[in-house]
DNA sequence: AATGTAGTCAACCGCAGGCAT
DNA sequence: CATGCCTGCGGTTGACTACAT
């Protein structure tokens, strides 16, 4: 860090403070939020005097102030989601925030970086994956084979009706891909199952809720179920994830990319299509 | 009780993409 | 179309805290 090197201290670049916010300041940035809402961070400074970058300004607000944020520590359910999604995206963690109401990508970014990113995966950690992958691939395949079925279906419906009933391809996969992520929902979370005295494989865990969170959506929807079900006493996923990384000294690079699905399906588009299988 | 170490969190930086001019 | 500004994202750093020795 440029001129810092004894720490955030209270100083100022370019006049601009950097460093630890005070009270005075969040106050003023939560006013003017209030006032203005987000975005145009960089007249912040102007209408408020805060000698605040609009980038440290947006951080702040983001990261700490706004009013729907969540305090406390990730439950096990929340980690298990992290753990999925991370699978699916990669380092996406504004994608897998998203997924998450109520957390920060920085949050989400640190709580990965404390407890997944030391070591590399064990055995099982990548059996799972790989299983995982495969399973997806078929699910994939088949669901092409079905959406040229329903093609074939409708088809054949439309020659009979003669046009006139509205077969619904799109509407009605948008239908049935919500009712599959609520179906989704209702499957157990590893923590549930720890919770209920099951005792699993990680990978099988792993797996299993995996092929439950394809989509984002679906995972905000069962952590309202899962906030639900209370604070998931277990040490499950803890101890699971973070256990099973071991602490090897490899970097966390390789870690990361391991999981890191970019070669197979990443961009939302496609995952939002696993969520519309059938 | 003092010291060392690991974990957690907040904040910074650089980069990239989107958008207005 | 090119340029510049703004915003958002991911990576990194450093302070603080909790725990272990």
């Amino acid at each position: 860090m440029e001129g810092a090197p004894l720490g955030w201290g209270r100083q100022e670049v370019d006049g601009w403070r950097k460093g630890p916010w005070t009270s005075q300041e969040d106050k003023l940035l939560v006013e003017h939020v209030r006032q203005h809402g987000e975005g145009r961070w960089n007249s912040v400074s102007k209408l408020t005097g805060l000698k605040r970058s609009g980038k440290s300004c947006r951080l702040r607000w983001v990261n700490y102030l706004r009013p729907d944020l969540k305090r406390g520590k990730i439950t096990p359910q929340e980690e298990s989601i992290i753990v999925q999604l991370h699978a699916l995206w990669g380092n996406r963690w504004s994608t897998i925030a998203r997924s998450l109401p109520g957390r920060t990508d920085n949050e989400i970014k640190n709580y990965w970086r404390t407890h997944f990113k030391k070591g590399k995966p064990s055995k099982n950690i990548e059996r799972a994956r790989a299983r995982f992958l495969k399973q997806r691939q078929e699910m994939q395949s088949q669901q092409q084979q079905l959406l040229q079925l329903a093609g074939q279906v409708a088809k054949d419906h439309e020659n009979q009706d003669g046009g006139g009933a509205r077969t619904g391809t799109t509407a009605d996969d948008e239908d049935r891909g919500s009712a599959v992520v609520d179906d989704a929902c209702v499957a157990p979370t590893v923590a549930a199952a720890e919770a209920a005295g099951g005792h699993h494989h990680d990978e099988d865990l792993i797996m299993h809720d995996a092929m439950d969170f394809m989509c984002p959506m679906s995972c905000a929807l069962l952590l309202h179920g899962a906030v639900h079900q209370g604070g998931g006493t277990g040490s499950c996923c803890g101890s699971t994830a973070s256990d099973e990384y071991g602490s090897g000294e490899e970097d966390g690079a390789t870690w990361g990319s391991l999981w890191n699905l970019d070669g197979v399906v990443v961009d939302d588009a496609a995952a939002g299509a696993c969520c519309t299988p059938w």
